[in-house]
DNA sequence: CAAGATAATTTACGCTTGTAATCTGATGAT
DNA sequence: ATCATCAGATTACAAGCGTAAATTATCTTG
């Protein structure tokens, strides 16, 4: 299941919520993020429905919209994806690319170090 | 400047060769990865051309190609926008991603050992 | 119950992309 | 000089996307 750019700001707006939202809180939440009119959004959502990556579940007049596909697999799908086409499917030189870009801040720096050492013990 | 990812395996050949090449050798190298009609393979090069990404050079009855955009920068671009997308920027919580993931090899592991003693040393 | 408000669904439209076929212009052969 | 060949340029066309307006269905209120 593809997730448009546009679409995936929708989706971040339910992540972020516990509960099933209306589409009207959807919108408020996008307002300052993104430009968009209302109509906008409903096309978004309505997108989403068809391709199964929401739910709606009625509430009198209107919908309630609650993810179907979690951010964790979206993240795995895109990131995975990115990984094999770039990188060959490995994360080291991934990791040395944003080194050699100065991508990797000394905080990124002391919890790689750590996370490392944690998966050392593991195994 | 935005590669498409049917374009991107045209790049992928020209950043592959030492020398610029004809059209002929680009679809003779595509041929076992792609199932393309030497047509779609024309439809890609213009593109590229329209976009700047690739440069032609007059070669008697044909033209040379060579890319413009290199593909440590086009890498660059692609992975900065994941990152910022979907990791607010930050390289370890990427990694800590692959990592519950299982696409953190033993090599992986040992190479991003190596490269964060480096990067220690530097700074 | 009729009218107005409101939420959802449908339709719209231009741009990009994947995938080609067709047209055109240059080159080489007769 | 003419014609066939072939590389490149133009055109095609459906699907997906960003962006939204128009239409329809559904409550609410008078």
């Amino acid at each position: 299941m593809r997730i448009s750019e546009a679409e995936s700001q929708v989706m971040a707006v339910l992540w972020a919520s516990a509960v099933a939202l209306p589409a009207d809180d959807i919108v408020a939440a996008l307002a300052d993020q993104q430009d968009w009119q209302p109509a906008t959004i409903k096309t978004l959502i309505n997108r989403l429905l068809n391709k199964g990556a929401i739910d709606a579940e009625r509430d009198g007049r209107r919908y309630l919209y609650r993810p179907l596909l979690s951010r964790e697999d979206w993240l795995q799908q895109e990131s995975a994806s990115l990984l094999d086409r770039l990188f060959g499917g490995r994360v080291a030189p991934l990791v040395a690319h944003f080194s050699r870009h100065q991508r990797l801040s000394k905080r990124d720096l002391s919890e790689l170090r750590k996370l490392i050492e944690t998966l050392d013990d593991d195994r």
